[in-house]
DNA sequence: GTCTATATGTTGATAGAC
DNA sequence: GTCTATCAACATATAGAC
């Protein structure tokens, strides 16, 4: 399986995204500083000088691979925002696929998530700033529930990051070649997540 | 504030302790691969030379932080599950004080939640040894409860490593510099807690 | 678009004076 | 226990042939 499998590009070259695939997969395993040049075109099969006729530097690929990561991570939690009108279906709906998301996206979440600090400033700030709209979709969402007298969620800010943080803390553990049911862990954290708000009236 | 201030090691010589501090440091914000010795050494005010008057390797010193952090964590999850004979009680202070460790030791936690790969074979081993008793505690505490009629629990593995989620995951975000309500973020988990594990009679 | 060969700086770590 | 000086290996990136 191939890291960014669920994320391509169309317009990408075959080549650019195999040079792209195999340093998401070396950044996973050893961090961006520890990542040579040559462990990514070796992964990819090509010469060390291959990197540079697909990309500017190894800091470009990192670029490349926190905007994929977090537009596909974004589509996912806005077709899931779109799927229910109703506050506590949608609740559920986000939690469960944003969770199953970064499950069937785990290198290339650890890579977005983790190695934020090797982004140039200005490719960094690209990033906080798209960061921010994950926040904001959790918080309408919260904020729908509570208007219709469905949440009762006294601090809607702190519980939309404490959501977040149960979808995306599953990229520090999950190893898809160890555990074995990942639909389960989905199922849990949307579980976990309807208790949070405390659904008025819901099916117990 | 030094990066671990809370956790040091009383036998530990004053320019050894101001090494490992340095280290810290400077992978919590450059990673461990992107940091180079020379980082370190002039963080601390010494020569390259001063490095290895202390430590074998940079390894060594990753090491020495992993050691410190797991422990340090470990023993605040380990008082805070003493501190009740109440399951309800007891869970609340877990969740509170283990994310205030965090949230006071985001630096040091960071570090040895991320860079786990870096270090050698054997002594990633030991860390992932010491990392599965937290799991364990948890686990114990939500039986607990779940045994006195006190916990709705269904799937007490799960929601155990969702409570640690909750708390280790503030480390990827929080930056004291910024977050001005540390003990409001401690607070709001232990109520998440509460809700999650939907304690039966206690007070709403 | 791929390669081999290489330029240029930096890396982790060590030697040996004080 | 600290320093200056240094090594060999490695890093990122480029030149130029095919």
């Amino acid at each position: 399986m191939t890291a960014l499998s669920t994320t391509s590009h169309p317009a990408t070259s075959a080549a650019r995204r195999r040079v792209l695939d195999a340093a998401v997969d070396a950044f996973a395993e050893k961090g961006f500083g520890g990542t040579g040049t040559r462990d990514i075109t070796e992964r990819a099969g090509r010469s060390p000088a291959a990197l540079y006729v697909h990309y500017e530097s190894k800091e470009a690929l990192l670029h490349e691979a926190s905007l994929l990561g977090h537009r596909g991570a974004l589509d996912c939690l806005n077709r899931a925002y779109a799927a229910s009108d109703d506050p506590a279906e949608r609740l559920q709906v986000m939690v469960h696929d944003f969770s199953q998301w970064h499950l069937d996206n785990a290198k290339l979440a650890r890579v977005v998530q983790y190695e934020l600090h090797a982004l140039s400033p200005a490719h960094r700030a690209e990033v906080v700033a798209l960061r921010r709209t994950f926040q904001q979709l959790m918080v309408t969402a919260l904020e729908a529930g509570v208007s219709a007298g469905r949440f009762d969620v006294p601090d809607v800010p702190g519980t939309a990051r404490a959501l977040l943080s149960l979808c995306i803390d599953l990229v520090r553990w999950f190893d898809p070649a160890i555990s074995r049911d990942p639909k389960k862990v989905a199922r849990l954290n949307a579980d976990l997540a309807r208790r949070m708000v405390q659904t008025k009236g819901a099916g117990r």
